[in-house]
DNA sequence: TTTTGAGTTGTTCGA
DNA sequence: GTCGAACAACTCAAA
């Protein structure tokens, strides 16, 4: 009788470069890849109906790539330890591989596993590519601050093509255990942009990198640019491991190296950054686990939020009367994904100009965000808030004119998602408010009607935040 | 232990 | 229109 092995998969939806399928593949004769829906998850406020339509489509794929190598992959739903225990006992298997996570709730869901299981639990690397253990300052205690971790997290040098594990050609997999029946989630997002599964991963990276005249070349400019494709866009990819993390770093290395130009040098240095941030964030939220609902720096649990509902509620829907706020928060309903730039333009409104507590932005684009994490989802929420580690200093307001005009200077982002603004002048497209009334009949673009006038004066918004974030802070001090 | 330099992504105001 | 300074003080990392 031969061995058994489960690959029991999270966020590792991919063959290529997976440490816990590979374990398993040299723990035992036969692998059982295994997915388990976990009715814990259920009631998060987390929850996405978006996102689970991405990982359903996922685990498609995945099955799609396992036939092809002779396996199957099974799904049950259950809590992960009675499952588990249950699927070792029907099938002797020897061992359970995983790629360990970080966040809070993973880290109880695999210690009750371990509980159930004990030393049968193999947990690998590969959420990130060096584990937060590893990346220490000399005093044994973690970084809080991004340059001085980012240079640490370099300093073993280039991640080396050889590490890279690759998919396994056949996958031998015991025969006859059934998937329960499980009714596939309602589609709720147009999946078009983001067709879920590896292949689309790595079709993905590689128009991102390869190439001599690449986008990751140009990364530096026109990353900063929402009207343009100059992201990788491999967010939602990396969220489910459906592209490996330790692939994408190699990428970044690789191009730093045959880059052909100072400028695309940095561009790709500023790529493998924004890499290395990823890996910043999961070692804080493992490290400092209090961030996931309170501020990084107490001193800020004291603001005085105005938390009114009316005025979050028209930031949801993308009606606050900014253009640039607007245009991301209708790209983020209608797609699942927004653009970095104005991930921060959005969020700093939000907290900002309208004074509501960052949680609860961070919580809409958890429900929202195909990419939705926790770790890098909070931290980029209280670095906008300023409440985080390496925080912006307070007076940092976003002032969503000027960032729009800066970073969309023809309103073609505005214009995508904002048909209401589509003819509207260039020079009027960020304060549409200032049209003469001719003008908006011209443009097709009544202002109180076709689209609404500004919910708040960004002037008096900036003086009513610095205060209150000098309040918290005055509090403290006393 | 003390000291020193530095810290992702901005805005506004006045010369 | 452009440009530099001011906007607080604090905490962190490393010497």
């Amino acid at each position: 009788m031969p061995t058994t092995a489960i690959w029991w998969i999270r966020r590792d939806l991919r063959l290529t470069d997976n440490q816990a399928l590979h374990l398993a593949c040299t723990l035992a004769q036969q692998v059982l890849p295994v997915f388990i829906i976990d009715p814990g998850l259920q009631g998060s406020q987390y929850n996405s109906p978006k996102r689970a339509s991405f990982l359903w489509g996922g685990l498609q794929a995945l099955q799609q790539e396992l036939q092809k190598i002779g396996s199957n992959l099974v799904v049950r739903t259950g809590a992960p330890a009675e499952v588990l225990g249950q699927l070792c006992l029907d099938n002797g298997a020897v061992a359970v591989c995983a790629e360990r996570d970080y966040s809070p709730y993973a880290v109880a869901r695999d210690g009750r596993v371990a509980q159930r299981l004990g030393d049968h639990l193999h947990l690998t690397p590969g959420v990130s590519i060096r584990e937060p253990a590893t990346v220490l300052k000399d005093d044994g205690r973690p970084y809080t601050v991004f340059t001085p971790f980012s240079r640490r997290w370099q300093a073993p040098g280039p991640i080396r093509r050889s590490v890279v594990i690759p998919a396994p050609h056949t996958l031998t997999t015991p025969q006859g255990i059934a998937s329960e029946p499980t009714p596939a989630p309602t589609v709720v997002a147009p999946l078009a942009r983001f067709p879920p599964g590896e292949p689309a991963a790595k079709q993905r990276l590689a128009t991102f990198v390869n190439g001599e005249t690449a986008p990751v070349f140009d990364y530096a400019n026109q990353r900063n640019l929402p009207g343009i494709d100059g992201t990788s866009q491999l967010s939602p990819y990396l969220r489910f491991g459906m592209i490996s993390p330790r692939l994408t770093a190699l990428a970044a290395y690789e191009a730093i190296a045959r880059a052909p130009t100072a400028e695309s040098r940095r561009g790709a240095e500023v790529w493998l950054s924004e890499i290395i941030w990823r890996e910043f964030y999961i070692q804080i939220l493992h490290h400092f686990p209090y961030v996931r609902s309170s501020c990084f720096r107490p001193i800020y649990d004291g603001v005085a939020w105005a938390n009114n509902p009316v005025d979050f509620a028209a930031w949801c829907e993308g009606r606050t009367g900014y253009p640039i706020v607007d245009a991301a928060m209708r790209q983020l309903a209608q797609t699942g994904w927004m653009h970095n730039r104005t991930r921060m333009i959005a969020a700093s409104f939000l907290v900002k100009d309208l004074l509501i507590d960052w949680r609860w932005g961070e919580r809409w684009f958890m429900q929202h965000l195909l990419d939705g994490d926790p770790a890098a989802n909070n931290g980029g929420w209280q670095w906008t808030a300023g409440t985080g580690t390496d925080a912006a200093p307070y007076f940092r307001v976003f002032n969503p004119v000027s960032q729009g005009q800066r970073f969309d200077p023809q309103g073609a982002y505005i214009r995508r998602w904002l048909p209401e603004l589509a003819a509207v002048d260039e020079r009027d497209i960020h304060e549409p408010w200032l049209m003469p009334r001719s003008d908006q009949i011209r443009a097709h673009c009544q202002i109180g009607q076709d689209y609404p006038a500004p919910i708040t004066d960004h002037a008096f918004s900036r003086q009513r935040v610095l205060a209150a974030y000098k309040a918290a802070g005055a509090e403290i001090a006393e």
